[in-house]
DNA sequence: CTGAAAGCGCTAACAT
DNA sequence: ATGTTAGCGCTTTCAG
């Protein structure tokens, strides 16, 4: 059995709240005894159990992270950098995935809402309503859309699809349209208001869905394409390319997120970069009280291969 | 504040005793006893306390993943069957990202242990002997890697390797290498030996090690490289485009895992197929006692465009 | 089948 | 500066 405090207590000759000070109070315990507890505790390699400790003091030192499907290489490097800055705070996270399904993701909320002294929600697939019905028994913030009341954390995609569009445009395109996502989607939402331009969907947000629309962007003659993201717009490439289309002789395609299948594809993807890192700590930011508010990150527009002038 | 059991005691009128056991032992407690405290529960909202619970019980619920670098898209497909699996025997999973660094990894672990019941360490950095020690105060099932007296699930990246190696050497090519990792990876020295070949590197196990190996390859006069992993194989196809060499018309590619981008680059990544899914599920199984030993998960060769018939 | 009581490891008043 | 005590929410003997 692992040591618990009393044994560092019996081996430091001191009260157990003595030894509880020591670690969670230091200060207010004499530097020589401290250090004789400390040596004790080292000695029997006693680490405080925080799940106890949460107990008395209500902190778990725990956040969770729910996002939408870990396999999509949109959420990895969120999860690492929002790891890595609670693990800075002494934080543990528990990192949960929904599978695309807002029923797990509220099962999933309420069993970690005890253990935990917030979550992050990552693109949630939950409607609003539930959302802030959880909230009030943890907290939250949510990324990659707004909810009333609720601290979140936006990436402006809006001026992004701008730049895209305008890419496009300058580049000669005159017949244009956004590949939407999922309905429910606040990211698709605001792209597709922003770019104003058709559009064609909703679509699966997978390479799959990129390339069962092929057919559609071929037939409504559309030469330059944004997709909901690089996901969808890769596997447009590949569907156009089925359809013997080249990227970017014949169409151009524009991706949204900037995951590593875009940088490492060929043609390597235009896209609009999200800074998924930054959203990963400042949720976590938000969630320890160190920033305020709702904040939107910003994007940045990308200009690879997958673009190239209109065809004449 | 959120519902105790207490609270559905006193709503229910039986003692909190009587609570505990309608929800942890259902079948020791009368049915019309137990309908009114579940009845009670719902209307409060109750959910039982898992740390609580853990602290009389000696069980957390909780279950630790510790991998190398959660940005490398061989682990998320892991993660995620790993933590569904988790999932539907009540588990949650802390996810930590060690970062390719083996103290980082080592003080995770610590940290981790008393909170969870097991811990699943994949593809770990740390030697084998930190790993044996760290492994005296929770349970370990290890990925990619063979511990003494640990459980363990392996790949069989050695077939995999032998079919590589046969595949290119049945297209007709005669001066084959092997592209290897880190000199810590266990799957790297297993290719190795099965593969037979002679070796370039080690390499950073990212497609900027593979992109940094191209000269290398030109240099040797190779034509055919099996890669240490698809995002190695895939950097290398990028550096030798650059340098003017064709895949697969110059030289023919294999990469091992079979991850995404690997599935949408083109040419589209021939691969030795590694059951990462498989792995996570049954490393769950290890570690929740329902499997033993240590297991080897057959992998599967698939060819796809970056290999073709040798240069003559 | 249910109640009473002790205790898991720890912290937080309150004393001293 | 340190010891005493109570108690966090829950389970688990032990009685009844």
């Amino acid at each position: 059995m692992a040591a618990t405090i009393r044994d560092v207590a019996r081996a430091s000759g001191v009260h157990v709240s003595t030894v509880s000070r020591s670690f969670s109070a230091p200060h207010l315990v004499n530097d020589t005894t401290r250090s004789r507890v400390m040596a004790a505790a080292d000695a029997l390699g006693y680490r405080p159990n925080r799940a106890a400790r949460a107990l008395t003091t209500g902190r778990t030192l725990n956040l969770g992270l729910v996002v939408a499907d870990i396999a999509n290489p949109f959420f990895p490097p969120l999860i690492k950098a929002a790891q890595a800055h609670a693990r800075s705070g002494d934080y543990h996270v528990f990192v949960a995935d929904a599978d695309e399904d807002p029923r797990a993701e509220e099962e999933l909320i309420r069993t970690l809402t005890k253990q935990v002294d917030g979550v992050v929600l990552c693109s949630p697939r939950l409607s609003n309503e539930v959302i802030v019905r959880l909230a009030a028994d943890v907290p939250f913030v949510v990324v990659n859309r707004e909810v009333d009341g609720l601290p979140s954390v936006l990436m402006d995609v809006a001026r992004g699809a701008r730049l895209a569009v305008a890419h496009l445009r300058a580049l000669g395109h005159t017949r244009l349209a956004y590949l939407g996502g999922p309905s429910g989607s606040w990211t698709s939402r605001q792209a597709r208001a922003a770019a104003g331009i058709p559009v064609i969907g909703p679509n699966q947000p997978t390479a799959q869905g990129g390339a069962d629309a092929a057919e559609a962007v071929v037939a409504a003659g559309v030469t330059g394409v944004l997709a909901y993201n690089d996901l969808v717009a890769l596997g447009l490439v590949e569907g156009l390319a089925a359809l013997g289309v080249r990227v970017p002789e014949d169409v151009s395609v524009v991706g949204v997120d900037d995951i590593l299948p875009g940088r490492l594809n060929r043609p390597k993807l235009t896209t609009v970069a999200m800074p998924t890192e930054a959203a990963g700590r400042t949720a976590v930011d938000l969630l320890l009280g160190a920033a305020d508010g709702p904040v939107t990150l910003p994007t940045a527009f990308i200009v690879r291969e997958s673009t190239g002038e209109a065809p004449r």
